[in-house]
DNA sequence: CTGTTAGCGCCTTCAG
DNA sequence: CTGAAGGCGCTAACAG
């Protein structure tokens, strides 16, 4: 087995091909960007010709540092194991792809201290653009990294970031969840979130559903986060007689699940007991009791729209800062049945 | 707002370091690498504190260009959106960070096209070492690639190609299920696998499956693939008289989401009429009927050790290929109860 | 159209 | 211990 340690060194270089095509690094050079108009068949044909039999790939690295242009697109996740962030970046990397770029991906799990050295090595790599899908705290290295590149937010704002941002329109799926609960007879809602921690998303759909409530006399609203008392609490809400048939509203998928336990510590009858609607649409929920009730995002679509905010800023757009909130759509299950007993 | 089309140009380079501490590029270059101890505390000081006033950030790609390390590792992802390659690049991700290199994913979505051409962009890229978990057909750039860099093959053989790889150790997997299945009283179990399509992991099952049934007098066994017959498979399966209790046993997660969907499709009494064992442990799995049996792969752990793989590689390690073989860990819930009405 | 000449930002001998 | 000089692989003016 060869040493790798030392290896690399032997790897063709334009050198090879310029000498091995009789020509100068120059042509070779053209041939391989976008200037082959400039090139003469019979030259060109050679140095295809040597390409090809030395096997000769140009070392985008070379090309980086030269042109400043590394085609390298730096995305930044909270977590990783969220299915959510999962499915953006699969829209994202799809999307460079298409446009010959490469994604660098980075998953901080939620820790500040990782963000931080992450943003730092992102740059050291000489990225032409971040996609952001976490707290970003450590504001002074975000504007720093802004000032050199396009930068685009995903599902979250960061304060006095003046960035385009991807996200849901948070208050319209909220009206949409709660339409559908109050056509299907559910009277008290409990809203399910993750701990909001500053996270933006989360405090627009709290506070969405909060404003909306009090629109709606037909309903009450009450909210709680998840954590170490999301079975106690739950078991409260079931237990205390309130106004009508009850629901839970999830928040987001991982909100979903941990409800979804704790509903099944509870003994209860999935979904019979009490109604539920959640954020996000995993693969699973059509599994679960009666199959729970989705606000699908569509998060691959989301996923290349970062991207093309991107592009377009690397092409030069300079135009105001774009917030894109796209569409949930509603996929009714047996969790929003509504014939409680 | 800037114009990053042209931007980077302005960030500051080693040069700007020197000039402002008043010393060479060497000085600067030995205090970023490890020759610090070449340096003598006064300048050495100096160096620190100009790095800090500019905010220097060493630029990975022109120090990659210089000493071929760039410090980025390649992982080649069939399918990103299964649970499980999630699960071990995120094993592979932390044990990178940890040091100091970073991971470039690509995605193939179970393209063979594009398997290539992720393949010539990583190699362009200068990646130090590569984990691939797709099916490695190219194997010609595969070979080309491993003669360049270490490869770790994850889940998956290649073959004719010779590298170290981490897996299950599918054999044992399966008698541990089929012990449990037996000792709860199944007899009849049905093996759903996804298409094999050439996949090692998937045939390696179903072959250790076909010859462990063969020893145990008290099972009998079939097996089919996932696809647009699964119910109607399912169903055949559940309607013919077996020789006693019937159970599936599906071969990852994706074959467990679509059985269960599958036996949903059929009003199954989840799982009283059938028993269900399933490998890989998806966090809903607790959620659905009476909760799913699961053999649990320590992914975390075999990513990490892909990584570590690599590294000793990198270290100038030429021994023998190694194969690293992980154990499943049993899970039991309800689906493997076993009092069948 | 084609070749020559400088570097991009950094590391690495090789002399002081 | 420190600095000067050359080059990693490639591109971008310049000249022909």
């Amino acid at each position: 087995m060869n040493d790798f340690s030392a290896a690399q060194r032997s790897r063709v270089t334009m050198l090879d091909v310029a000498e091995h095509a009789k020509v100068s690094k120059a042509s070779v050079s053209r041939f391989i960007g976008d200037d082959r108009a400039l090139l003469s068949d019979a030259i060109a044909q050679r140095i295809e010709q040597a390409i090809a039999e030395l096997g000769y790939r140009p070392n985008q690295m070379a090309r980086g540092l030269k042109r400043g242009r590394t085609r390298l697109i730096g995305m930044l996740v909270a977590d990783i194991r969220n299915p959510y962030s999962i499915a953006v970046m699969h829209g994202v990397e799809t999307a460079c792809r298409q446009h010959g770029y490469s994604l660098v991906v980075c998953n901080t799990d939620r820790d500040d201290e990782q963000e931080r050295q992450h943003l730092a090595l992102l740059r050291s790599y000489n990225i032409e653009g971040l996609i952001v899908n976490t707290l970003g705290h450590h504001r002074d290295e975000l504007h720093e990294l802004h000032r050199e590149m396009p930068l685009v937010l995903v599902d979250r704002k960061v304060e006095h970031l003046e960035s385009d941002m991807v996200g849901l329109n948070n208050p319209q799926a909220i009206d949409m969840a709660l339409n559908h609960l109050e056509e299907r007879g559910y009277c008290d809602v409990l809203l399910v979130t993750e701990p909001l921690d500053g996270t933006s998303s989360r405090i627009e759909r709290v506070s969405s559903f909060k404003a909306q409530i009090e629109q709606r006399p037909a309903l009450r609203g009450t909210h709680i986060e998840t954590g170490s008392e999301l079975t106690a609490q739950l078991k409260s809400f079931l237990d205390t007689p309130g106004p009508g048939p009850k629901a839970l509203f999830c928040a987001n998928g991982i909100a979903a699940l941990a409800s979804t336990h704790a509903l099944r510590e509870l003994k209860c009858n999935l979904f019979d007991d009490v109604g539920l609607i959640a954020l996000d649409d995993l693969d699973w929920y059509p599994l679960v009791g009666s199959g729970i009730t989705a606000l699908a995002q569509p998060t691959t679509e989301m996923g290349a729209s970062a991207f093309e905010c991107l592009l377009k800023r690397l092409r030069g757009d300079d135009g105001a800062v774009r917030t894109l909130d796209f569409s949930a759509q509603l996929i009714v299950r047996g969790s929003t049945r509504g014939n409680l007993r």
